[in-house]
RNA sequence: AGUCCCGUAGCUCAGCUGGUUAGAGCACUACACUGAUAAUGUAGGGGUCGGCAGUUCAAAUCUGCCCGGGACUACCA
């Protein structure tokens, strides 16, 4: 029979690389999919990441946390399919096409035709998958490669074209005309996600003004004007100056108050009267020159002022005022009046704001409001059109890098100075998003878009958010909460061409649109348009049109175009769809559902469980939830864990150009996956950030895989020696000894932690009370107490039960850490298992999670064991303070004893102590003797309540208590006591009794434990130590000899006055411990080895039995 | 600017619903032990629990404000 496999070294990478290829070869994913047919399914779906990046080391991270949870389950016995999918439209695709083919947007249709980029976006986009699929691998990360769903495929679209057309058909997608950021730069709009790319938003310095708009003094506002004749100025302060030429209005509060000023323009000393909020005087008027000499001059400090009026922003509603830079007038509305909006703060500014309805979507919605006309007086180059005076033709911003570029924003300023229509020029500092691509400034613009209605669905999206399981939960109501809250309507068109084509065609009046859901659909409107270009005498091709029907991409479905019955030409909407709706409808796409796998849906559909960044809060994890709330009014997923970001060891977000990244492949190749997955898994919570240190995975390695290699091979070496291979019937648990019971107890509490942990999505805990279990309790109390029990003596039943309760022990632990470390523990279950044959499943991950027996959990053992392990450690550290090795035998240990059952509870595991501690006796001291002295002290929790504010004093009154009331208290279970002058009755179980230290010996104490030792040494115990030491050096010696540990010897000592006592009474027991069948001795031994016993060179031969 | 998370030993983190010597691992130092040996044990130093206030008999723990780090959100003129 061949035995447990004994292993030299502890090499993971190769370990895995060895159990990666078996798992190959015996298809274990596939089989761990397989055997659970039939079972309850546990939902889970994978995000789609875009393979035209390299993965770097969080992505080992978050999959690391979706893979334990979906082994997890299929070990509990559900079935789990995971599809993995590809992410493969949007931006970043085509950004780093144009930057590889050198191209930028407006090259494209132009330099290259759409055909031929797009090709080379569908050849880019899946240029690192292998490497993703090699990492996927190497890391044990269990996902069905070979079947995913790619968002690019025509299946996934016809889906999303699905989803599209239910939005539409439920009138939840509408166009509207929007004030949209947009880069001139990139010249595309951008979505809110691009906006927020990190990084967008900068400190950027502009030259701001505080621009002078002269009211038009009429019937409505005469008031302003009742006790003067000079000039009267709305201020109003704008960060965008070049949006001035476009002012059609001016927002005021309803409830503001707002004061009317008489002073001077500061740089043309013109005396003016001016209007701003009341709570903003502050801001532009020194309180030392109010109500000055009405005396000023240009450059000077002194700007004197005086209010003449104060009145409330309503008050100024409809009041109008002279256009500031009259280039040009709106033709589609009323324009130059004061209007009243919610919006409008006096935090900034002058309280009035300046209103350009095509620059800004409170301006817009203001116009929609008052029906404002508008100036559009830039265009999408992000120049200023003509017709626009001096500034025509120029950009708003540096958009080419131009060096000899001047800034409009300074120019307006200058020229409004000029005209006395500038109040206050300045640079300021403020926050501006920046196209993420361009790093250029991004304006805000009015364009056309496709929107999908989600807050129609808002309070739904709320209520059903309540029900998910957020990990952890503060994102769920915080974050995600807060979004939804604030939720806006989401923006769908992308001008782009790399992407889901929007299935509309529309006719050019717009007064037509239909929307295509299927490409049966679009056949048909095909068909029908053959008809209806028939009846008005058009031509229409019916071949050659549904021949672009291959690809649903652009340019060939742009190629499609519709007659309507009316005779109308029907031209698809050129815009593409949001990337995030490609991912966001994936639990319908990656099963081209409804056209094909209806029911296959219908049990995926909604997951159990996703994990992603925290990143994808707004990102994925929204869009899947606005998707199944608008089409199923149901949530996408049940339970969700967003983890945090994997940053560098200080603290620092990993990015190439600090060079502070991580390799991921580099780390895996050298530490191994498990390593590295028990590492981020126990090293924090997975939704704190990861600060990444390689040395931690090092720490891993050794600590937790080094044990517990270490106690497996320990297992197998004696475990081959007696041949056990579990052939024997179990013996019965209380047939075992204590700490068997013991350790079986605590593994089963932890099998029900890690159990709840995992069900609680708490992966964390899980992993640190299983690191705690094997280092602290099977590795070095375990198996450090029972190490005589496999090595000695005969293959009786108490060897039996040492080799079932550790191979059980390691076997279950086997089973608990394969969600984590998923190639070591299916290494350990094979090794276990191959020999034993106890479980038929092939793999760990084919086999049950252990089953927990209540009735093995005997609490009051593990807290005699702590106490066991307590006294223990107590005395080791006396024999360290008075220097007695333990190998030197001592006579007793004495222990106060209290009480009754504290005294069973040692006395039950007195054998264990005694022999860790190298000690022939307990002795138990009680009161009675009058040695040790009792102290009580109060019990905060429990007096703290009772007494409120006189606590401390009566914990001053306890601690003080002598013997004579402590005898009492315990006697009558109460005591009564004066605590600030008030009878108080102090309850037996309200204080804590301890002894205080024995006089004369030496004690060492943790909590109430106290332990006294010995220390005498007879001249016995003296011969005994001895022999214990000799033993320990001719153990070196056969060791060091090369011997097997079951080879006999012979062995010859010369004699010493020393040893030869020692020799005489313990022959027996040193023989038994080398395994020497004869002990010689002699006179004078040449050639012979000394060592050292205790100071004394003993000369000694040991020679190996033939 | 708002929302959320984090701040405990040199480092990485525990510390649940407030209760009295604030813990563990790593690292460091010293000493032991050792047929699990590229392991193990014991002891030691090292903390104003980010700061300030409040609630309470009692605060690392609850509340408020502030500081620092991070994420997310934002047209704030």
């Amino acid at each position: 029979m061949s035995g447990y496999k004994e292993y030299k070294s502890l090499d993971l990478p190769s370990l895995e690389n060895e159990v990666g290829k078996f798992w190959e070869e015996k298809k274990i994913f596939e089989k761990s999919i397989s055997t659970r047919d039939g079972k309850e399914p546990f939902v889970f779906y994978e995000g789609p990441p875009s393979a035209n990046g390299m993965p770097g080391i969080h992505h080992v991270m978050g999959r690391a946390i979706k893979d334990l949870f979906c082994r997890y389950k299929t070990q509990r016995g559900f079935q789990v399919n995971r599809k993995s999918g590809w992410d493969t439209h949007g931006l970043p695709v085509e950004l780093s096409v144009e930057k590889n083919l050198g191209i930028t947007k407006e090259d494209i249709g132009k330099k290259i035709s759409i055909e031929e980029y797009n090709a080379e976006c569908r050849r880019e986009v899946l240029k690192y998958q292998d490497a993703w699929e090699k990492l996927t691998h190497k890391m044990g990360y269990w996902v069905d490669l070979k079947n995913p769903y790619v968002t690019f495929d025509n299946n996934y679209i016809e889906t999303l074209w699905w989803a599209l057309k239910q939005l539409y058909d439920k009138g939840l997608l509408y166009e509207g005309y929007t004030i949209q950021p947009y880069s001139p730069a990139a010249g595309t709009g951008l979505s809110t996600h691009e906006l927020n790319q990190p990084g967008c938003y900068r400190l950027v310095k502009d030259t701001t003004v505080v621009a002078q708009f002269k009211v038009v003094n009429d019937e409505k506002s005469k008031f302003l004007f009742h006790d003067v004749q000079l000039p009267v100025y709305f201020l109003a302060w704008t960060t965008t100056p070049w949006t001035l030429p476009s002012n059609t209005a001016l927002t005021v509060g309803g409830e503001i108050e707002y004061s009317l000023i008489q002073t001077f323009n500061p740089y043309t000393a013109i005396p003016i009267n001016v209007i701003l909020a009341k709570s903003l005087i502050a801001k532009y008027f020194e309180s030392n020159f109010e109500n000055a000499e009405m005396k000023f001059e240009a450059g000077k400090k002194e700007l004197p002022w005086k209010v003449l009026s104060t009145f409330k922003g309503k008050d100024l509603d409809g009041v109008r005022y002279e256009q500031l830079l009259p280039y040009q007038q709106p033709t589609d509305g009323d324009a130059f009046k004061v209007v009243t909006g919610d919006f409008v703060t006096t935090e900034d500014g002058t309280g009035i704001v300046h209103t350009a309805p095509s620059f800004g979507s409170d301006d817009f919605r203001m116009a929609k409001k008052y029906n404002l006309g508008s100036l559009t007086l830039v265009d999408k180059q992000g120049k200023f059109v003509d017709g626009v005076g001096e500034f025509s033709g120029m950009y708003v911003k540096n958009y080419k890098d131009d060096k000899n570029y001047e800034s409009p924003d300074v120019l307006i300023c200058i020229k409004l100075k000029k005209e006395n229509k500038a109040f206050k020029v300045e640079k300021y500092e403020h926050n501006y998003p920046h196209c993420w691509r361009t790093d250029k400034p991004v304006i805000y613009y009015p364009l056309d878009s496709w929107f999908v209605k989600t807050t129609a669905a808002k309070d739904r999206m709320m209520e059903l958010n309540n029900t998910i399981n957020w990990k952890p939960e503060s994102t769920g109501t915080g974050r995600f909460g807060n979004w939804l809250e604030n939720l806006q309507d989401w923006n769908l068109s992308r001008s782009r061409f790399w992407g889901t084509p929007l299935p509309l065609w529309k006719s050019e009046d717009e007064t037509e649109v239909v929307c295509i859901g299927s490409i049966a659909d679009l056949k048909e409107q095909i068909n029908l348009s053959a008809e209806n270009a028939k009846q008005f005498g058009l031509e229409y091709d019916v071949q050659s049109i549904s021949g672009n029907l291959k690809d649903l991409h652009r340019p060939f479905i742009d190629r499609i175009y519709l007659i309507s019955k009316t005779g109308k030409k029907l031209s698809r909407t050129p815009d593409l769809v949001d990337v995030w709706f490609d991912s966001g409808a994936m639990p319908y796409a990656q099963w081209h559902f409804p056209f094909e796998n209806k029911e296959l849906f219908a049990k995926n559909f909604p997951a159990d469980f996703i994990a992603e960044g925290v990143d994808q809060t707004r990102g994925w994890f929204f869009t899947l939830h606005a998707l199944a709330t608008l089409l199923y009014d149901s949530v996408a997923y049940k339970n969700v864990v967003s983890n945090g970001l994997v940053l560098d060891k200080n603290g620092n977000k990993m990015s190439k150009r600090l060079g502070n990244s991580v390799d991921p492949f580099e780390t895996l190749d050298k530490y191994g996956a498990d390593a590295t997955r028990w590492y981020m898994i126990s090293n924090s919570q997975p939704w704190d950030n990861l600060k990444f240190d390689i040395a931690g995975i090092d720490e891993v390695k050794r600590k937790f895989f080094g044990t517990l290699y270490n106690t497996y091979n320990f297992f197998a070496l004696y475990a081959n020696i007696d041949k056990f291979n579990y052939s024997e019937d179990e013996v019965p648990l209380n047939k075992r000894p204590e700490i068997d019971q013991w350790i079986i107890s605590l593994l089963n509490s932890l099998v029900k932690t890690v159990q709840a942990d995992f069900e609680n999505y708490e992966p964390t805990h899980a992993v640190r009370t299983i690191q705690q279990f094997v280092d602290e309790h099977l590795s070095n109390w375990y198996v450090r107490l029972c190490r005589r029990r496999f090595w000695k003596g005969d293959y009786t039943e108490d060897k039996i039960a040492a080799y079932q309760t550790l191979y059980k022990c390691l076997l279950t632990i086997s089973k608990l850490i394969a969600p984590v470390s998923p190639f070591f523990a299916d290494k350990l279950y094979i090794d276990l298992n191959s020999v034993s044959k106890k479980e038929n499943a092939e793999s760990v991950h084919l086999s049950d999670w252990p089953e927990t027996n209540d009735k093995e959990i005997d609490s009051s053992l593990e807290e005699r064991m702590q106490i066991a392990q307590d006294i223990s450690s107590l005395v080791l550290s006396l024999r360290k303070k008075v220097n007695i090795k333990v190998r030197q035998p001592l006579n007793k240990i004495m222990i106060p004893v209290l009480n009754t059952t504290f005294k069973s509870q040692v006395e039950a595991i007195q054998d264990l102590v005694l022999s860790e501690v190298n000690v022939k006796a307990i002795e138990f001291i009680t009161d009675a003797e009058g040695v040790i002295k009792k102290k009580a002290k109060a019990n905060f929790k429990l007096l703290g309540q009772k007494l409120g504010k006189n606590m401390k004093a009566a914990a001053d009154v306890i601690i003080l208590f002598n013997q004579k009331e402590i005898a009492e208290l315990e006697k009558n279970k109460a005591i009564a006591v004066l605590i600030n002058d008030n009878p108080v009755e102090i309850l037996l179980e309200e204080v804590e009794i301890f002894s205080e230290d024995i006089p004369g010996w030496q004690v060492a104490n943790k909590n109430e434990l106290i332990v006294a030792l010995d220390i005498t040494i007879s001249t016995s115990l003296q011969e005994e130590g001895n022999a214990r030491e000799l033993v320990n050096k001719l153990q070196k010696m056969r060791k060091d000899g090369g011997f097997n540990i079951t080879d006999r010897v012979m062995l010859s000592i010369e004699k010493h006055d020393f040893i030869n006592a020692t020799i005489l009474n313990f022959k027996n027991y040193i023989c038994a411990e080398i395994l020497a069948d004869d002990l010689q001795m002699v006179e004078q031994l040449s050639d012979a080895e000394v060592v050292e016993v205790n100071d004394f060179p003993i000369k000694i031969i040991l020679k190996q039995k033939k």
